[in-house]
DNA sequence: CGCCATTTGTCCGTATGTATA
DNA sequence: TTATACATACGGACAAATGGC
């Protein structure tokens, strides 16, 4: 906000003992390499090994589930296991921050309105060979749609643009990317669920995603634009004072 | 990676009442306005307006306090305050995804190649006016540094970055663009630190702001993207073989 | 300086819910 | 259906830190 001061902020995180916990946790996975679904310690076995309370220890597991580096079910054979740190997660975590600095949805949507033409862009630039195939698979479910439901038409639809910031290669902007897809279709179930919309969206994608193959990157970012725009005023319409509102954590 | 299926995977999160308290507390928060520094009510009052026991409530607010959200100190006057939003925190997390995803320190280089001069773009196209004056701030800071030491030029040319940034007017983008300079500054201390470039840094980024003032876009967004290839150029002379590591989490 | 009040930090014991066999 | 293993949640107690007197 301000900021007149020059940041003297001692930020001296007392070292609580849940994140001192939850760090050291965490450096075992890592050190022991363990892939997302091993099962780790359960919660008496740490208790022993941390040799801290239940509450601390809790504390701890509660902060590294947060961040999905790992997932506790209960129930015989249950326990904590190594999650999957996925864009979802991600999405979440950024939801957070976001709710807190008051951010709209309005913003949201503009953000994406603005990096995926640029993804699609890059990824026309580049064409790496093997995503391409993606891609390929992608516009192969985008052809074979017309019987489905509608879940699986949104999922393709959804899938596109994860493709797509698959294919910019580069991974800062892809999380970036798809993180911003998660948090949008988590509060906008479905701006273009309207049918009439359907087959335009799909045409869309296929252009654009004809462009990136062809590596026009210009004109791949100019139709994933129109796309995004077309995208943005249809939820314009349909949710009207959405715009306005603050994006939520979920 | 592959993702060969749909995404099935009913990702059921259990709902735990821990994270339910978190997300209620923020809600509670940002509803009352509440600035950071702000005074949240003692755990004992909170244990009555949730309803839950203090166990649940404790990890409700380690989640909140490892985003520093808020920040709880014991004591007489203490108790949980309301934290800032910090990109410094944000960007600790998302380098965690990052080192997940066995991203390069070159991608992240190249994303701020790519969205430091959009931003500034958006900055000269909006031009806002209470965030122009703290523009003009950071360039009085600009000029008035000749004498002083190596850390208080680096804390000036770090804050230029952020307050085009803030520019943007995109709170996501904000938030993302300061994140990523984080992730950088945290392992390059100083990519400029020769202080041969030190007049061509100060020139280049009075070039940009001077552009932004004027509201020209496209040529903000070109100086930036020139000083970002500059600042990128030094970099991987100076730092040989980082462009290749894979970005870490500290 | 010491004392005291306030508030969080940590621990323990127990009961309840949940998933597997 | 019952039993077992595990996390989930509650309540009470004491220790430690902070700030005012």
């Amino acid at each position: 906000m301000s900021e007149t001061q020059p940041t003297p902020r001692f930020r001296q995180r007392a070292a609580k003992m849940g994140e001192l916990v939850a760090r050291q946790i965490l450096e075992d996975i890592v050190e022991q390499g363990l892939s997302p679904g091993a099962a780790l310690p359960t919660e008496a076995q740490m208790l022993q090994a941390y040799g801290v309370s239940r509450g601390t220890l809790r504390e701890a597991l509660r902060i590294l589930e947060h961040n999905g580096l790992l997932q506790v079910r209960p129930g015989r054979g249950g326990g904590p296991i190594v999650g999957a740190v996925d864009p979802h997660t991600f999405g979440r975590t950024m939801a957070l921050f976001m709710q807190m600095g008051r951010t709209r949805f309005g913003e949201l949507v503009e953000a994406r309105v603005i990096m995926e033409p640029l993804m699609a862009r890059l990824a026309a630039e580049r064409r790496d060979a093997a995503r391409l195939r993606e891609l390929a698979e992608s516009m192969r479910e985008h052809s074979t749609l017309e019987e489905r439901d509608e879940a699986s038409y949104l999922a393709v639809m959804q899938r596109f643009h994860g493709v797509v910031a698959g294919l910019s290669g580069n991974g800062v902007l892809d999380l970036f990317g798809r993180a911003l897809k998660e948090i949008y279709t988590e509060r906008v179930v479905a701006a273009e669920r309207r049918p009439e919309r359907w087959e335009d969206v799909r045409r869309e994608h296929q252009a654009v995603a004809a462009a990136i193959a062809d590596g026009d990157g210009a004109e791949a970012e100019r139709l994933m634009r129109a796309h995004m725009l077309a995208l943005a005023d249809h939820l314009e319409r349909d949710y009207a004072g959405l715009h306005d509102e603050v994006v939520g954590w979920w």
